[in-house]
DNA sequence: TATTGTTATACTCTATAACTATA
DNA sequence: TATAGTTATAGAGTATAACAATA
């Protein structure tokens, strides 16, 4: 009974690991996709473009193409496509830079400003009401606790 | 300034909800991204088909297409898909049934099994490690909390 | 040579819809 | 008619690699 082997080694502890793991990427996974359904609804926009106007947002100074690529974490030719629309839609810029002209500094426009300052408060009203159930101290725990998880993924990798 | 009215409507309750939002979603697909990786590393295999073959394992007696599709909560043309490589992998089998030839059970084979009790175990190990900085009423804690989402998302949809 | 950004291409995972064969 | 499963197709979202311009 070799097989049974591998299951008794695992002990209760081992087991509420996997089952927390599971529930968290399952409950993730359908908070996200239900973000990102409402965001095409409701703003016919998508999780990456909401998330490349955020990151400009923080940044009013603007990014080069490569920052953006590092802070989203997603190759180059994807930024200039995600750039490329919101471009076209009129929310970003690309200005060119006398000191390298290889590179430019990618901006939200007035428009763009307005327009994602609309979309964060919706969206967070989405998030706050998610979390309606818990306190702020358990919001607290867990966000300090989520902190770990990162630690341990890099020791492994 | 009706932007300013967007932000300072905002209680810092509500910035901790996002925050701990953002965390959530950035580290699990970060660890979902390190064992899709591992996954394919070290098996071969993709997070779907390792999906697929962990609830043929929690159902001996197999499963009908229909019935993986609504577990795996993915439309039946996908499961066609995975379906037709791991049976020529030769770790699971259709079988037809007398009492309905519009369908079968999908079953682990032998082998299935075998290669799924190896992957399962190592995969569990690697969540294991993961989780190893939390104590175990943290982990149940926190795998309640997030029970509480799913309610608040049926809520809103 | 190295770096920035673009283009072209391909792969994974998913959905939709038309189709077949049974029921 | 309705259902189980398949096929064909399309669309996100991602990566890789070859390329042009500049450093």
């Amino acid at each position: 009974m070799t097989d049974l082997d591998l299951e008794t080694r695992l002990s209760d502890d081992d087991h509420q690991a996997l089952k927390l793991w599971l529930r968290l990427l399952s409950c993730t996974t359908r908070v996200e996709d239900h973000i990102r359904q409402r965001l095409r609804q409701e703003f016919g926009t998508t999780l990456p473009r909401f998330d490349l106007l955020a990151q400009l947002e923080r940044h009013p100074d603007g990014l080069t193409m490569r920052e953006l690529s590092k802070r989203l974490m997603v190759t180059g030719g994807n930024v200039t496509g995600i750039t490329d629309q919101l471009e076209a839609e009129g929310l970003v810029q690309r200005e060119t830079r006398a000191e390298d002209r290889r590179s430019f500094i990618v901006r939200l426009t007035p428009q763009g400003r307005r327009q994602f300052k609309r979309m964060a408060a919706t969206h967070e009203g989405w998030i706050v009401e998610l979390f309606a159930g818990w306190t702020p101290a358990q919001k607290t725990q867990v966000h300090d606790l989520l902190a770990l998880l990162k630690t341990h993924l890099k020791d492994s990798t």
